[in-house]
DNA sequence: GCCGAGCATACATACGTATGCACACGGCGT
DNA sequence: ACGCCGTGTGCATACGTATGTATGCTCGGC
């Protein structure tokens, strides 16, 4: 029992297949009477016309791959909740697909597989060449989040230097000195544009970010609540995980334990945040500790967390917008949109102690 | 400059578009040199096989659709992540799919329009006639986590009664007597089995749920926080939200304080405890909260959830397996595989404090 | 009563790949 | 020298839909 085509449904309403094809899509060219026979006859035999079909004829499949990096992520799953909602909006379907960096070139395949009408991609490395070789390829892709420094296709991201920098001048304005950060990686320009920006508003500021005081690794939960253990600990920046001598070595050099910590996503500050209930430090009694993104889990009770707002909704809406945009008309030249950035006060974060 | 397609590679290849078909997937009728040729056409076109014309072809896609609920519901997006790397292992892709209620018939049509070869349905509710609409339609089907009570597909959860009585016998010999319970919509498999279980047992042990201590609702973190302020409020069982004149009026008839509450889940579990934060109850000092799902962020220092652990690993795997063997042979009778729970103790919970 | 206009439908074909079958070629045995 | 067989390749076609074009029909106008 094959599933009916759209010849199944001519033969049972007397009609030929291409009326049928017409007829359901309402074509003002069949009578009404037609129409009503063909519906029916399809009805009666449960007929799904066939997604294949339908995009090796017409060329288009009216579907957007998204590529996000692990799926446990709550700031991709908010992004992708956001995306499907505006993609819907514009006739398209959301395909995740994550991105395993080791085999990256079966991302590509997929993506150029005719599979999709468009990509949008939220975990571009610095140097990454997949963008180039999805625009040489002619597939109209939107870098989301994460920006290349070529401009090679249509890149949405916040403002994150400013967005850094509103999180930097705060902690000063709180009368804290002695401050510690968490990085992502140096390779996603996320990670490397708030790091520079913290970094510059700091010593601007007169209280350059010590060596000692940084943690640099993956945007992970894990590797927050890592890091803020070494940090508080003091262990030396050169400690690596699992390196039992230069840890217990460090922690002679240790200087004053931190007041706050800055980290570059609230992924990491909520590792953080646990990291220092497993370490019984108050926060934020005894440790300021301030994000950035601002996703959902933030703003629950046991968070409280003082953040750097990224405007997701909005950012979002506009990768789709610069993507359908593109889909209509791929001869357009790359644009880049950048949103602003908002600091949230919440609980997480007070005035240093010494301040006064 | 359209994609290049198999015939553009046999023309520059000098061969038939038959020919590079089968020397890209290593027919051994096709000769080394032949092959190599091929090959090397193949790359300088950058060509990349349509997956839109092979499976029309072979009818056949290698994409599995997964039905979850909302994507920011860490236990789907966990659930995913597990099926991901089985499907994978199987040669199959994930295609996840959300399924607004108010439109399942549109769900339907997607599952059916040819895009995938078969469908792991994680939100079936009890009555819901999509398994069976997919059975007779010749989709091979797997419902994982949620059952219907007609055997008309393969089913893979775990013991939910089972488990929710571990639950149930731990609160009793830990003396509680004051207990409450948020469960889930009785409309689905899990809340439905949980809640009996869990009901059951506390009668047996001579401490029968009184209605005004249970709420039932979404498995949303939102409804766990704000069911766990009405718990401690002694707002009884019928107070609606929004119904102020009801509430006020329950306040009055409030029994003792609950020294615990079980949570159908773990999402609704955090709520509560975000909730008891909010209403600066301690847990576990004043009141004991248990879970179930034991999903990633139970463990977290900052929830440190005592909870009901779901195999979700095996599961994932059994669901694959079931649904790999139906696409294979689809005449298999419908199977349902049951997988036991078991209690995980962290530091939500503790003896009820007049316990002797 | 004939012709043109306009409407409804059918015919032919394209989209890109996979596969059953036929066919050409060369080597070997007798 | 002839026929057989195995090997490598091409030919024809199928998959299900959409669309450009041709065709048949009806109706109105003169």
């Amino acid at each position: 029992m094959r599933p009916a085509t759209s010849h199944d449904v001519a033969r049972l309403a007397g009609v030929s297949q291409p009326t049928v094809s017409r007829a359901l899509r309402d074509d003002p060219r069949v009578s009404r009477d037609t129409i009503a026979r063909v519906r029916a006859a399809a009805a009666s035999l449960g007929y799904v016309p066939s997604s294949r079909g339908r995009s090796l004829s017409t060329r288009a499949t009216g579907q957007v791959a998204v590529v996000v990096g692990e799926l446990d992520n709550p700031f991709y799953m908010e992004a992708l909740e956001h995306l499907y909602g505006r993609l819907e909006a514009d006739g398209l379907r959301l395909v995740a697909l994550t991105d395993p960096p080791e085999r990256s070139s079966l991302t590509v395949e997929r993506l150029l597989d005719g599979a999709v009408d468009g990509a949008i991609v939220m975990t571009t490395l610095l140097g990454s060449d997949l963008p180039g070789q999805l625009a040489a390829r002619g597939l109209p892709t939107v870098l989301l989040n994460r920006a290349i420094d070529d401009e090679l296709v249509d890149t949405v991201e916040c403002d994150n230097r400013q967005g850094a920098g509103l999180a930097a001048a705060e902690l000063l304005a709180l009368g804290h000195r002695e401050i510690a950060a968490i990085f992502g990686p140096a390779t996603t320009s996320t990670g490397r544009d708030r790091e520079a920006a913290f970094r510059e508003v700091l010593a601007a500021g007169g209280v350059p970010l010590a060596e000692a005081r940084i943690r640099r690794g993956p945007f992970t939960h894990e590797f927050g609540r890592q890091a803020l253990g070494e940090l508080l600990a003091g262990a030396p920046a050169d400690a690596r995980r699992g390196d039992g001598a230069a840890r217990a070595a460090g922690a002679g050099s240790a200087a004053a334990r931190p007041t706050a910590v800055f980290c570059a996503n609230d992924v990491l500050a909520i590792g953080a945040l646990n990291g220092a209930k497993g370490a019984g430090v108050a926060v934020p009694e005894q440790l300021t500790v301030v994000g950035f993104d601002d996703i959902g889990m933030a703003a629950w009770e046991l968070y409280d967390l003082s953040t750097v707002r990224q405007p997701l909704a909005e950012m979002a809406a506009t990768a789709v917008r610069l993507l359908s945009e593109r889909i209509a008309d791929p001869s357009l030249s790359p644009r880049r949109q950048r949103l602003p950035a908002e600091l949230v006060r919440r609980g997480s974060h007070r005035a240093a102690p010494a301040a006064r």
